[in-house]
RNA sequence: GCCGUGGUAGUAUAGCCUGGCUUAGUAUGCGGGCCUGUCAAGCCCGUGACCCGGGUUCAAAUCCCGGCCACGGCGCCA
């Protein structure tokens, strides 16, 4: 067998090694009288060093688990030098020296449970998604221009030429519904050039997108969140359950169940009565409400998460669904648009945190237009886009998910860096 | 981007406010020694640090300025 050397705990001639590896642990135990020259490795050998062993398995009730192999054999195939940082407890050394010695930090099973964690997550995602029809997709990561807004963008030479990292697959998921697959998913890197220091902010990230044909309402939208969110968190929960208790105390051990929508008005009259903040009408909320709604939510009903509806236009971008446009269709429904006209539109909330945005998207060529110049953006720089417009294009709409923040809000992680394996951040860039 | 706090051995911290009383303390790691049943083993010995640059001062880990980095708050966002 061959592994990690997790312990080493060298007791005169009797040498004891817990060799990690992929499935598990076992107690080694090297004995001066079976086999001196194993003895006299193992008692130099250095924590983490990767060795292999041959001996006998045997039943001992002194042993960890009642079972130890009697080492016969062993050979250190690569040694460890001493290490830079605490494997054993990974709390005790700051995040960023842990991210600088990832490779290391990962030795650790709490630290590894985040990303297969993460993977289930994504997996669950597909699943859920595929069965209902959709189609996965992989749309271009570098783009020809900004999708929607100039500062975050990333900026990247392209030959001779400046090009840009996409910031989200938005327009192309459209594009997918548009061409005829009507339901498409995607799950893929995003890039944000927001030079925010906070938490839940990372320049690149996971976003878990789709986007879904022949909608009669947004609420089929936010159906399919639902489902996402239900499915993952029970998935997870059933799987990994006993693990998250032991290594996450402010993990969440239960399924989410039901996710109530409310409107942004609904939401800003209990923020004023249970907490006295006030909103002015349309205002989005501030991390401290998006916080102190999960807060009583949670205690007073039981909720992990909410959708929050009817987000006004004045902050959502470009292509969004007016509401006026749904209830009374129409050439007036998008002429006079104001910050304040709510829109077909909704975030959700998980455990005070937003993780998901979506709504229902506008497919009226002339609308859109208006709506584009409406924002400021001029139509040329988005003359593919608006285009498909003009061949037939259904009623839509969709979302996007950010996969760490998923797996943040479960795991209860004080930092979304834990949950990327390798964060990029406004300074950080390796490894 | 703005604001705040911080940066001391491999790791994590004390000392800083009130400059000298420090040979910079503690835990852990690491190196050596003892030990045939360890379970984060124990005991003994040893090892190792004031982020970078400038300034104030007889004297700077300590006070001031700049830089870099880290953490947090805000705005913003997934």
């Amino acid at each position: 067998m061959a592994g990690w050397a997790e312990h080493i705990r060298v007791i005169g001639r009797l040498v004891f090694i817990v060799l990690r590896d992929r499935t598990g642990r076992v107690q080694l135990v090297v004995r001066k009288n079976i086999s001196p020259e194993s003895w006299k490795l193992a008692r130099k050998l250095s924590v983490e060093s990767v060795i292999a062993a041959k001996g006998v398995l045997k039943e001992n009730p002194e042993a960890p688990g009642g079972r130890e192999v009697v080492v016969s054999e062993l050979e250190v195939l690569s040694p460890a030098e001493p290490l830079p940082i605490d494997v054993r407890e990974p709390e005790k050394t700051i995040l960023a020296k842990r991210l600088d010695y990832r490779y290391l930090d990962l030795r650790n099973d709490k630290i590894r449970l985040i990303f297969q964690i993460e993977a289930e997550v994504a997996e669950v995602f597909r699943q859920v998604l595929r069965s209902k029809g959709f189609t996965e997709i992989f749309t271009p990561k570098i783009l020809g221009a900004a999708s929607e807004g100039g500062a975050e963008v990333f900026t990247v030479i392209y030959f001779k030429r400046e090009a840009f990292l996409a910031q989200s697959p938005q327009l192309y998921k459209q594009l997918g519904v548009i061409s005829g697959l009507e339901r498409v998913f995607e799950i893929g890197p995003v890039f944000r050039a927001e030079p925010h220091h906070t938490p839940r902010h990372l320049t690149e990230y996971t976003s878990m997108d789709y986007e879904m044909g022949f909608i009669s309402d947004f609420n089929q939208v936010m159906d399919v969140a639902e489902a996402f969110l239900k499915k993952a968190t029970e998935t997870v929960v059933s799987k990994y359950g006993d693990l998250i208790e032991k290594f996450y105390p402010n993990a969440l051990l239960e399924p989410v169940k039901e996710i109530p929508r409310m409107t942004l008005e609904e939401v800003h009259e209990i923020l004023r009565r249970e907490y006295g903040k006030e909103y002015p009408p349309g205002e989005d909320l501030d991390t401290e409400g998006e916080r102190l709604l999960g807060e009583y939510l949670e205690k007073e009903h039981g909720y992990h998460a909410v959708f929050i509806t009817r987000y006004p236009w004045g902050p959502r971008p470009f292509y969004t669904m007016p509401c006026t446009c749904v209830e009374s269709p129409g050439e007036e429904c998008c002429t006079n648009l104001k910050p304040d006209t709510p829109t077909c539109s909704f975030d959700l909330i998980f455990r005070g945190l937003e993780m998901t945005t979506g709504g229902q998207r506008q497919h009226d060529y002339k609308c859109l237009l208006k709506q584009v110049e409406n924002k400021g953006i001029s139509p040329e720089s988005l003359s593919w886009y608006i285009d498909m417009f003009k061949y037939g294009a259904p009623p839509h709409g969709g979302a996007g998910t950010g996969l760490e923040r998923v797996v943040k809000q479960i795991l209860g992680l004080k930092n979304i860096r834990e949950a990327r394996l390798l964060p990029r951040d406004p300074e950080r860039l390796t490894p």
